[in-house]
DNA sequence: AGCCGCTTGTGAACGCAGGAACAAAGTCCG
DNA sequence: CGGACTTTGTTCCTGCGTTCACAAGCGGCT
């Protein structure tokens, strides 16, 4: 049988990730045990979603105390899969691709940069963070040889596509895509899509909506 | 008085994004017609989503024909108010600032940075763009002077919470929050999260659920 | 030891998004 | 001019996610 059903909702782990997160603040802080309403407030949720969603992984509080943050802290991160490093290439080093690259917040978290790549000549051989800049014909042997699983696409939209059917075919099976594209991938891979421009037209739409005064649109 | 109500599904908001964007590109392409099944499947979404997603706009569709590219692009185009272009402020000129500062993929799409601010003396008087960076006392002068309605912040999680109290503080009702922290923000300011690490722990937490089901299957 | 208050975990109802099937409408062809 | 095909717009339905509300369990106090 299975005790913890394998099946947890996709919205849910997103939000254990934040939860992970927000127990990391505490314990620097000195926290010992939470409440879910504290938890549930700084994380920007309601406290009986946060119960529902913790009651995933098994009972893992005490009643009439809370949870206790290193213990939650533990379970989520096995839970997540955070405890290995995993290892990641990137595609596409522009602005956004350097960004990434350099940021700090990824290793923290279990996740490794292990190749960046470019069709670009002029960036081939430059240098971010510890890693070298290489050209896009190594990309499959790079994947074979660190056994990638994740790949990060950065490039424009036109060539995203093509990026995307490498990835998969070399075995990379999870795919975070910023192109602004959406991309088709083969049964078996994950693909998400992080799409900049969106969630300003949305926040522009939500704006918008709420000072009707400024559109005019009956004038 | 409200021929479309005014309540459209924020998924769905999302969504007519895409399909905008999608037919900038058929529309390139000397398209002038599509069909809603070719349409969803280059937005990768179900055909009759898609037609629900627009009849939010009232008909604007031709039986046995399709949609008129140009017509449905102007119709998404005032829907979505990408019209007008839109003043928008971003706080944190690092690396990730700095990348979307020079995002070419905002200007084309309506949304017109007026303002770039860090805290950092070392970069303020710096040119990204055509713009300079200024020191974060300018913030509230440059919002009140450009009408600025949009906030992005890239800032590191300690000084997010105060840029965002500033930025509402001073009339900015929509805030893009791409610091790793939730964002309390006052009642009628708008705010949206992007997590990146947030996002490859969700990609890595079901290529985990997915590797073993493989190798299960295989044996 | 017993009671009380606090907090978790779970069960049920509500609302919403997504998908499939069907009727209306317009066009093309004979 | 009429029929048939194509495609939209809508309606129904199913499933999921979220929220509310309550019972169960644990610690602290008297």
């Amino acid at each position: 049988m299975q005790p913890r059903p394998r099946t947890i909702p996709e919205a849910t782990v997103a939000r254990l990730a934040v939860y992970l997160r927000v127990l990391a603040t505490l314990a620097d802080g000195g926290r010992s045990t939470v409440s879910s309403g504290e938890l549930a407030s700084a994380a920007g949720v309601n406290p009986a979603g946060l119960r529902k969603d913790l009651s995933h992984l098994g009972p893992c509080g005490v009643r009439g105390v809370g949870y206790d943050v290193d213990l939650l802290r533990d379970r989520l991160t096995r839970v997540l899969g955070v405890g290995r490093s995993r290892a990641c290439v990137l595609v596409g080093i522009g602005n956004l691709g350097s960004a990434l690259a350099d940021y700090a917040g990824f290793g923290t978290r279990g996740f490794e940069f292990v190749g960046l790549f470019d069709a670009s000549p002029a960036r081939i051989g430059q240098r971010i963070g510890n890693l070298q800049v290489r050209g896009l014909d190594e990309l499959e042997d790079v994947v074979a040889a660190t056994g990638a699983s994740i790949g990060v696409i950065t490039t424009p939209a036109e060539v995203a596509q093509g990026i995307c059917d490498r990835l998969a075919a070399a075995g990379v099976g999870s795919i975070l895509n910023f192109a602004p594209v959406t991309l088709a991938a083969p049964a078996g891979v994950d693909v998400r899509k992080v799409d900049l421009s969106v969630e300003l037209q949305v926040l522009a739409f939500l704006g918008q909506q709420r000072v009707p005064a400024e559109v005019g649109e009956s004038a």
